[in-house]
DNA sequence: TAGATTGTTAATCGATTAACAATC
DNA sequence: TAGATTGTTAATCGATTAACAATC
């Protein structure tokens, strides 16, 4: 494992340089600067080979720009993308369905091997190939395929309940679509993934225009 | 408007207290100390004070507790949450329909008012109340409506191409689920809302645990 | 009045930027 | 070799935390 320290912004960026060398390799494009990163990114080059820095294992010839196709692969190892995790998704509502949908997660490390609801018109159907089993069988299928990780996709009154649930069953992680705070120990990994930040934060950048 | 400069990381926090406030409120509980709400965020309760001042027309009394509708208010005026912007939504698959039949948007400002797609099993219908719109029909909606706000949920091959087109009908502000890089001139704001990196925090803070 | 909680100012901490030497 | 681009170190900047005075 790393021992340097990287700060959560710093963090959301290594995606962001991923998909932007993933998508200079399409193009056939095998060699990058810094520079050129740090212009699509709107940041500075000094960040953006500071960041590349404390995840590639050897280091970049001076004068030399980057191999693309090793950058790729140093942050798909940081990031952990080379491992999959599995994961079930709890309410197959509208958005639970779209991320069951979704087939890129495999990309990201992440793979949904099962949802959960309570409509009988749902449970036991499947989804994208996976099956929907009844909330009541949280325990069973947590227990049998050796779930750590849990996404939420549940109606707000509903949520504090079932992440009670889903820690007492052994869950480690939590990956929270639902637009409120979920209370659970300290031990439990939280990651809130709410669109109000993100819509706040496109408010505020319109109204600055303005 | 407001002069006082608001880091990205603190306008991503007052989203987060507004939920919590609301729920308060919800309970009945109306009044609120700034170490309950650093409670609730896991951070400083200076932190807490420092942020809301900032929102706050009129100080609060030294001793006494905040009231929370004081605080709602406060919070919703300053994100822009009381005046409804029309938005469109350019491509209707599953994230798309999931975001349009979403129905809490108006509680953060903001309105889908038609979805655009290519698909003709679509073009035409309604979901949610909204019209579904041919994308060729793009231009003269924007028109009539005057939309200043597109969300995207398209595939990624032809994204740039919809950038690029909704750039040149006028649209400013461009709230991007697709998870890719998307060029535009840098007076257009772009508000990437990407869950590869907040999957990407996940799996780092899960990793950090082991 | 005493206790609680506030706002303000100063200190610390961390992240970003700038300058520059190193070298392919 | 000269030009390009790198990594490293130091300087700056901004955000968070700590200390404390103010007052309901």
């Amino acid at each position: 494992m790393k021992s340097k320290k990287v700060s959560l912004r710093q963090l959301e960026r290594y995606p962001v340089y991923l998909n932007f060398l993933l998508s200079l390799r399409n193009s056939g494009i095998d060699k990058v600067s810094s520079r050129q990163i740090a212009d699509m990114m709107s940041c500075s080059e000094e960040q953006v080979r500071k960041d590349l820095q404390l995840i590639s294992p050897k280091k970049a010839l001076p004068g030399r720009q980057r191999e693309v196709g090793d950058l790729i692969e140093y942050l798909k190892n940081f990031l952990g993308y080379k491992k999959i995790n599995e994961a079930i998704l709890i309410g197959v509502g509208h958005l639970g369905s779209a991320l069951m949908s979704f087939r890129g997660f495999g990309d990201f490390g992440l793979e949904i091997v099962a949802g959960f609801d309570i409509d009988p018109a749902l449970v036991n159907s499947t989804l994208a190939e996976k099956p929907i089993y009844d909330l009541g069988e949280l325990s069973r299928i947590i227990f049998e395929k050796n779930i750590k990780i849990a996404i939420l996709t549940t109606p707000k009154s509903v949520s504090q309940d079932i992440v009670d649930k889903l820690v007492s069953l052994g869950i480690v992680a939590i990956w929270n679509f639902v637009p409120m705070h979920l209370d659970a120990p300290k031990e439990i990994v939280i990651e809130n993934f709410d669109f109000a930040a993100s819509l706040a934060i496109l408010a505020h950048r319109i109204n600055q225009k303005t």
